[in-house]
RNA sequence: GGGCCCCUAGCUCAAUUGGCAGAGCAGAGGACUUUUAAUCCUUUGGUUGUGGGUUCGAGUCCCACGGGGCCUACCA
């Protein structure tokens, strides 16, 4: 380890790194046996995984990427948590989803028909986007574990231990208990929110009816065999047999569930999370800022792990929300909300990679859509100027290795020839979408390059960004038909500058020809070659001259420089625009 | 009730285990035959929310306060 010395700069993934680390020869000894050090996000697939959730895959694979960059064995292990419940059905959803509640993600079919469920719907996306940004983990499925047994000890341990579990958990809940239900909400926020919890306790039918306080709290929920939702309340459970009674709230189904022979339940959250720490030997595991509050799942998990397993808290980062465009914080029940493929339609992979590492995690930071996409790849394209330069290395350059490349897939893809997307965008607007076109024209302003695919990715991204996410008012809109009227009402110097445009223009534009004769036709005008130095009153001309071309080209006062805007609609489309109906 | 984040130029924000307060945009000036939110150069702009403290040194660490925002308590 490198730590200390005074030319390598540190940035939060090595200090994460150095605590994993530490983590790991706490537990298996300083030389770490066979142990490999295990880095371990977690998601839950029950609506889009969107740009927030993102920030749980990238915390983790940044320091299993700088584990393994310093030579020691690591692994990113991520838990899909599609045995969880589906709580509740989404705007946009058919409403009679609803049917569905209470049963596991990966049992629910997936409403588009594309797809084996609900949860591998909203799986497959993230993990096409995590292929592109160069992220490779080892997956395993919860659905697949529970139901396989393979926690089946750890289960029938925190069943057996639940007295400690209960004792623990008790520890931090505070007063609330009825107090809440009956003091008058404060505001319209809080009032929902009650409502909404009231309705949970409805339908998970979780508020212990006619059970006893110990069944109540139990620490394992299994679904019903006949419908296969959650909503059931436990009736006995017997500690020889291992019998666990239960009755459907939903479906009146009475059944009995043997923890030892069967597999038809899981773990509640809380002891769900510590059991798998110990069970995969998790070193560093991140969460959202919330699971790190004073007896929420981190800190209850802490105590858990150690007091039931025997096991020890993972090292823990806590992260906070990413928004996108102006808002700052995103629910993944509600639609319309961007995702890491989203993202990827407008930003090169390693930029968004280079949003998420170059923030302490506790930095909340928002993925603009908007303007601001303009002023990210500028930053990026001069930080890679710096980056070049082994003297100048820094905690930014540091950022901009670990966005650019993975020890699983090398460099990512980045632009054989860098043009600015500035430029790339402007000119992706007025040349109707064709990429060969804006390559020719790219070429002409000075950016030479053999062809298209040298531009890629990221004129792909420039096009898109320009025609998804640029306002339309921001757009250039370039006429369909000739403005008859305008035409119609040409004074003696507008009709002469556009009949001598005309004749002088060729067929095939080239860039410098056509500024030439387009800065000239005001001169010849007034009696001077094209070549000659404009005089005051034909640099007046020129200005009448230019505006009127935008009038007719575009609607508008002004609009992008003239020449290259010649290029782009090509000859026929000027001389069309330029002509008068006949 | 508890926890966390933020407050830095007119605006949006950088400043990564304390080390000369910086960019972009906007503004001003200039150059390129120059109309353009597609060029380049120069330049204005600051008591880092307030008040204390630690330190040779604080935007950064500690305490208090003000303002803004997020999360959390039952359940997963």
């Amino acid at each position: 380890m490198a730590r200390g010395n005074q030319g390598e700069p540190t940035d939060w993934v090595t200090r994460a790194a150095d605590d994993a680390i530490r983590h790991a020869r706490d537990v298996y000894g300083e030389d770490l046996g066979d142990h490999v050090i295990t880095c371990a996000s977690g998601a839950s697939p029950s609506g889009p995984i969107h740009l927030g959730n993102l920030r749980e895959f990238l915390t983790v694979h940044f320091v299993a990427e700088e584990i393994k960059r310093r030579g020691i064995a690591a692994r990113h292990l991520h838990s899909w948590d599609d045995y969880d419940r589906f709580r509740k059905v989404p705007a946009g959803i058919d409403p009679s989803f609803a049917d569905h509640i209470g049963r596991p993600l990966s049992s629910v079919p997936d409403p588009w028909d594309c797809h084996q469920s609900w949860a591998d719907h909203f799986k497959a996306p993230l993990q096409a986007a995590l292929a592109e940004l160069g992220v490779a983990m080892e997956e395993m499925s919860q659905t697949e574990r529970y139901r396989a047994g393979t926690y089946r000890d750890q289960i029938l341990t925190a069943v057996r231990r639940r007295d400690d579990i209960e004792q623990v958990m008790a520890k931090y809940r505070t007063k609330q208990l009825e107090g809440a239900t009956s003091a008058a909400p404060e505001s319209p926020e809080e009032a929902a929110a009650l409502a909404d919890s009231v309705a949970n306790d409805d339908e998970s039918g979780l508020t212990g009816l006619g059970a006893t306080d110990d069944l109540a709290r139990f620490p394992f929920k299994p679904y019903c065999r006949e419908c296969g939702r959650d909503t059931t309340i436990i009736t006995s459970y017997d500690e020889d047999t291992t019998d666990l009674a239960y009755t459907c709230q939903v479906c009146a189904y009475q059944g009995v569930t043997n923890l030892t022979t069967d597999n038809e339940g899981k773990l509640v959250w809380k002891v769900d999370w510590p059991m798998r720490w110990s069970v995969e030997g998790v070193d560093f595991e991140p969460g959202g800022v919330d699971h790190a509050t004073p007896g929420s799942s981190y800190t209850v998990g802490k105590e858990l792990v150690k007091r039931v397993y025997g096991g020890r808290a993972p090292s823990f980062v806590g992260y906070s929300f990413v928004g996108a465009g102006g808002q700052v914080k995103m629910s993944s029940s509600r639609g319309g909300v961007p995702t890491a493929s989203d993202a990827l339609q407008i930003l090169e992979a390693p930029i968004l990679r280079w949003l998420y590492v170059r923030r302490q995690p506790k930095q909340a930071f928002n993925v603009d859509f908007g303007a601001e996409v303009v002023r990210l790849y500028d930053e990026w394209d001069a930080l890679a100027k710096k980056s070049a330069d082994p003297e100048r290395s820094d905690a930014q350059t540091l950022a901009f290795e670990r966005a650019s490349s993975t020890s699983s897939a090398g460099r990512l893809p980045t632009p054989a020839v860098v043009v600015p997307f500035r430029l790339l965008s402007s000119v992706a607007d007025v040349t109707a979408g064709s990429a060969e076109l804006i390559s020719t024209i790219i070429g002409n302003v000075g950016y030479e390059h053999a062809s298209v695919a040298d531009l890629e990715p990221r004129l792909g991204k420039a096009m898109t960004w320009t025609s998804e996410y640029v306002p339309t008012e921001d757009r250039t809109t370039v006429r369909e038909t000739p403005d008859a009227d305008r035409l119609g009402a040409l004074n003696e110097d507008e009709e002469l500058w556009l009949r001598q445009l005309l004749d002088r223009m060729p067929d095939d534009l080239h860039l410098d020809d056509t500024t030439a004769l387009i800065y000239g036709v005001p001169k010849l005008a007034r009696g001077l070659g094209l070549d000659d130095a404009p005089t005051d009153q034909v640099k007046q001309d020129q200005k009448d001259f230019f505006r009127l071309l935008y009038n007719l080209l575009v609607d508008a006062d002004r609009g992008p420089r003239l020449p290259t805007l010649f290029l782009a609609l090509g000859a026929e489309k000027i001389r069309t625009l330029l002509t008068p109906p006949s």
